[in-house]
DNA sequence: CAGTATCCTCCAAGATACTG
DNA sequence: CAGTATCTTGGAGGATACTG
């Protein structure tokens, strides 16, 4: 099956004094097996939040309608990510065992908290574009950073 | 430079009539060219979330310092993520004129708000850590979903 | 210390074809 | 319709060496 979206892979512990939890004041490190970081890489998947936030509105959406509002997904991709979601118990699949197919994919109780989670990234972001924007135009404007010589 | 961490290569447009903005009850297509997509997989590369993460309690921090909270990242991949975080307007550079040179990353205005959104979902992660992990165990005990033959 | 420049690996992601 | 099975590849990510 080749695997893929596996995920995990390495199961080292080496000492990692682990003081604080994660974000807030006590932050230290952001060690390789520990739970923000193995769902900050889940997320991380080119597919993954997108997934998320086109499930985020409560419907249960099918394979296609969902292929459809991802905008440049293939099946592959989508299959892979859904099971991926599915495996973290973010995602539902429910089988309709109808003459044509139906598949519906909703998102479990933890699937909706954290879509909640990333659509309030998605929804910064578009309130945010016009300043990201402008960011952007005025970094690349200034050009490379260092670079005191050869001019 | 081999410019690598890039993101844009295309300004499509086609015709999409937006409907809502994203989220919420309206989201309709998530359209590639769009914000919410770009801020999405700005934040989908492997080192971006963490890196917010890392600087979200307010303290600037040195490249260093910053690489050693991450645990794995390399020279280049901090950079590089540190980068595409300057070119957005999320992040400060700052240079110390020393003899070593001190080099400082912070959040800005924009940076801060964003690395909230991003805390949350680690710290949401950190909390759910053990219902995450026993439905990985229970989706892998369950193996393969289809495959009603052969055995 | 904080990078930049190369080179290289590997796998996420894509394309294509087939099936229940 | 909703997948699975292969094959292929671009480029994200890594290792290493050098520099201001």
């Amino acid at each position: 099956m080749e695997t893929d979206f596996d995920h995990e892979g390495n199961g080292r512990h080496e000492d990692h004094r682990e003081r604080g939890a994660v974000g807030g004041r006590g932050s230290e490190v952001l060690p390789r097996g520990r739970a923000p970081r193995a769902t900050l890489e889940l997320i991380a998947g080119k597919w993954t939040m997108l997934a998320l936030v086109a499930l985020a509105d409560g419907r249960a959406l099918r394979f296609n309608e969902l292929r459809r509002r991802l905008d440049g997904v293939t099946q592959k991709m989508l299959t892979q990510t859904l099971r991926a979601l599915e495996r973290e118990g973010l995602v539902t699949r429910t089988v309709f065992p109808t003459v044509p197919p139906r598949v519906e994919y909703g998102l479990t109780a933890l699937g909706e908290e954290i879509a909640q989670l990333v659509t309030r990234i998605a929804e910064w972001s578009a309130s945010r574009a016009d300043q990201l924007c402008a960011a952007r135009a005025t970094f690349d404007r200034r050009a490379p950073h260092p670079r005191p010589l050869s001019a």
